[in-house]
RNA sequence: GUGGCCGUAGCUCAGUUGGUUAGAGCGCCAGGUUGUGGACCUGGAUGUCGGGGGUUCGAAUCCCCUCGGUCACCCCA
């Protein structure tokens, strides 16, 4: 690529990594803030494991198709050794969240709420939105044993108030049961439950003729498939509908009727947690290709923008840990995929105006003005004002532009004239207002702001 | 991993059937304004036309190879 006569390599970054300019660094460290503090609200405790796993534990799950996506890591001195790699970047959370729960289940108390903010490694082709390292923002419940169909109820709770809170409009969270699901293909005799799952998780991207296609090559007949992508085409149901629906789905066998009725307690219990009842329900298309959910299911769109599909996904699986550890320990979580959210979020021009961390850029016109200046700005730090300093005098609209520039509403100058008057100048980028104030009130006259 | 499309300035692109020193808009920098930002005006910098080879008097333009990007599938956030 770099021309052989420049001595310079040409700075690039891989395809399929997001890079971010400082404001826009500050909005998505600001989406990671509201997700952390409504998790924590909720009794989620943080945890953080490393990027790299040795690969006998990462993929001792796993089926061929994930194991192709993964990224092994080498030192050159393995290498050279002609060792094979013996780690491997993680390409999510929950198989860590596994490890971990197995390796530390002694010290930990359970139920184990736990949240986890970090970035994971797929070695995809990359695509629009799509990333090779990205991050995910997921939180778990752990029990022993058990864990109460509760826990399945609590989960949307803290995904309406994430979504809430960061106020990207309105949204729905779409539950489903793997089991209400496979009650269903039992009793329309669909042999092949998890590739049939599989089929269906695509209905929205294939269209349901090539759904019916694909379910007849794997020896479903076209009367049962028919039957199941009528169900599935009733789509979301809010409300007193999905008790309705479930009401019509009935228990022809065990398993359809454990699962409709725990679909039917869950989304009770979901109402009594107090998540309105138009932000969730029903929706039987809801599949999760994912192999090892077995119970309730979740996916989480945005209302006004469908077209970005689910923005926060997951689902129960009865046994996490079951390739580390004799215990058997249950779960339930979600995951948000953060950089694929934030820039969709931004593709759709639904994020704020950029703004800086720093909150006042305190001016500076002549070398003689230097010490006041920096009493002001430490003056405003002691007062817990993100303050920066200009420390090279310049003309005050290069200083101005600057703060316009990088997202700085406050300029505070104190040039000759002030000094002489005991005063400072306080001007408002974004009102563009500006009055004088005595130097001794400069940090109540920007608080005022 | 499979298949399609595309590579010209930082970005989006124009470049007439191959024909002199390769262009525009946006952005960037400087000045207009030695104490007032987003507007306006003026000026400026930047390309081995992705790389290599070939055809030709002559290639950004045609052919081959290669690298890169991108989209779809697979899979998923």
């Amino acid at each position: 690529m770099s021309p052989p006569t420049s001595s310079y390599v040409t700075p690039r970054t891989m395809s399929g990594v997001m890079e971010l300019l400082p404001l826009e660094q500050v909005a998505f460290e600001g989406m990671i803030d509201v997700i952390r503090r409504e998790f924590e609200r909720f009794g989620y405790l943080p945890i953080a494991t490393p990027a790299m796993e040795l690969t006998e534990v990462l993929l001792r799950k796993t089926g061929g198709e994930t194991e192709r996506q993964v990224y092994l890591v080498q030192s050159t001195g393995s290498a050279e050794q002609g060792d094979d790699p013996d780690l491997a970047l993680r390409f999510d959370l929950t198989v860590p969240l596994a490890r971990y729960v197995a390796e530390h289940e002694h010290q930990l108390s359970f139920p184990f709420r736990r949240h986890q903010i970090q970035p994971v490694y797929r070695g995809e082709r990359p695509q629009r939105g799509r990333y090779r390292e990205f991050y995910q923002c997921d939180i778990d419940v752990i029990d022993r044993n058990e864990l109460s169909l509760r826990f399945d109820a609590e989960i949307p709770a803290v995904i309406n108030s994430v979504f809430a809170a960061l106020d990207f409009g309105e949204f729905v969270i779409r539950l489903n049961s793997r089991r209400l699901l496979a009650g269903l293909m039992e009793k329309l005799e669909i042999e092949p439950h998890v590739a049939a799952l599989r089929e269906l998780d695509r209905l929205d991207r294939q269209g349901p003729e090539n759904v019916i296609a694909s379910l007849s090559k794997i020896g479903v007949t076209n009367d049962a498939a028919q039957r199941l992508l009528e169900l599935a085409a009733t789509g979301l149901r809010t409300g007193s509908d999905a008790f309705t629906l479930l009401d019509e789905i009935g228990g022809d066998n065990d398993l359809l009727k454990q699962g409709v009725d725990e679909m039917r307690a869950v989304l009770t219990l979901v109402r009594e947690w107090g998540v309105p009842e138009h932000r969730f329900g029903l929706d039987l298309s809801i599949a999760r290709g994912l192999d090892y959910y077995t119970g309730t299911v979740y996916e989480t769109t945005l209302v006004a923008h469908p077209e970005l599909g689910s923005i926060c996904s997951g689902g129960r699986y009865d046994d996490l840990a079951g390739q580390y550890t004799k215990s058997r320990l249950p779960g339930v979580g979600i995951s948000i995929g953060l950089s694929r959210l934030f820039w969709q979020l931004q593709n759709a021009d639904l994020l704020p105006a950029a703004k800086s961390t720093v909150e006042v850029l305190v001016g500076l016109l002549d070398d003689a003005g230097l010490p006041e200046a920096l009493r002001i700005a430490a003056e405003l730090r002691d007062a817990g004002v993100n303050t920066e300093s200009v420390l090279v005098p310049d003309r005050i609209g290069n200083q101005l532009k600057f703060a316009a520039k990088n997202g700085i509403d406050l300029y505070v100058v104190a040039g000759e004239n002030e000094r002489q008057r005991g005063e400072v100048l306080v001007r408002n980028l974004r009102t563009q207002t500006q009055a004088s104030a005595d130097r001794k009130d400069v940090v109540a006259a920007v608080q005022a702001q």
